[in-house]
DNA sequence: CTTCAAGTAACATTTATAGTTACATGAAAC
DNA sequence: GTTTCATGTAACTATAAATGTTACTTGAAG
């Protein structure tokens, strides 16, 4: 698919398709090619991609919503408030990248298809309703 | 204390401060006064406040650093994903209460304390050097 | 009745993210 | 080969959330 296709899908805009997609080339993720008929294709397959390794490419954006506002304060209690919070900080990461490394495409596909199957079947066996 | 002092103390507006104490007084945590000799006292012991309490109290404002960006999307794919990302989310969440329900400020404040000590001893015993 | 301090609404500033424009690079089609 | 299509990227703009500020009101002590 071409960047403008994938930003009409992801309603946003060609170059900020690109700007995200450039870690998941780097990364080997994903291919690009310029030129008539180019694009971008998925370069392994999708059992061999994990949540984490997207999370990883675009970056790792901190997915904690906070942080210490001064990290060199010369403040004893901001000092041991931020001890406890970089604690819990740290301990939010790792639940995080747990749970991310486990997921591949591969199970959020299949979790596509299970849902879709459960809403073609909802519909065969309710079509002779009202 | 009052607004202006512990603004001057952290380095921000009064303003601020008292927007920031007010979830704090509503739950009855800490106490204010007007006029002359005005200003805030705590209102409980310090073991009686967690960190959760405070946080709680300041209105609960998200710990997680992303969020779904549509709940509603009618994408399968996107659906999919979100699924996933709930459900760390949940679990991230329940990580951050877990801590902070039990951490009170009297821990903190003997946190404090035991650096203050260390921070003493060590002058104390390098007075005589250099 | 003056002074001090909280309460609060309205506004301004800041910062990070996302979106946009413009142009360069490179590959296929004609 | 030159036109077309698509990525690569820098620079700029817009948007939204958090924070800071101003201005004014309420109420208590001197």
């Amino acid at each position: 698919m071409t960047s403008a296709e994938l930003a009409l899908c992801m309603d946003t805009n060609p170059v900020v398709v690109r700007r995200t997609m450039a870690g998941l080339r780097d990364n080997g993720f994903v291919q690009s090619e310029k030129g008539h008929g180019g694009g971008w294709v998925i370069a392994r397959p999708l059992a061999e991609i994990s949540l984490l390794d997207i999370h990883e490419s675009l970056g790792e954006p901190d997915v904690i919503g906070f942080s210490n506002k001064d990290e060199m304060s010369g403040c004893l209690i901001e000092q041991a408030v931020n001890r406890e919070l970089d604690a819990t900080m740290e301990e939010m990461r790792d639940v995080f990248k747990a749970r991310m490394r486990t997921i591949t495409l591969a199970d959020i596909w299949e979790s596509v298809r299970e849902r879709f199957s459960a809403f073609h079947n909802y519909k065969k066996d309710h079509s002779d309703e009202a």
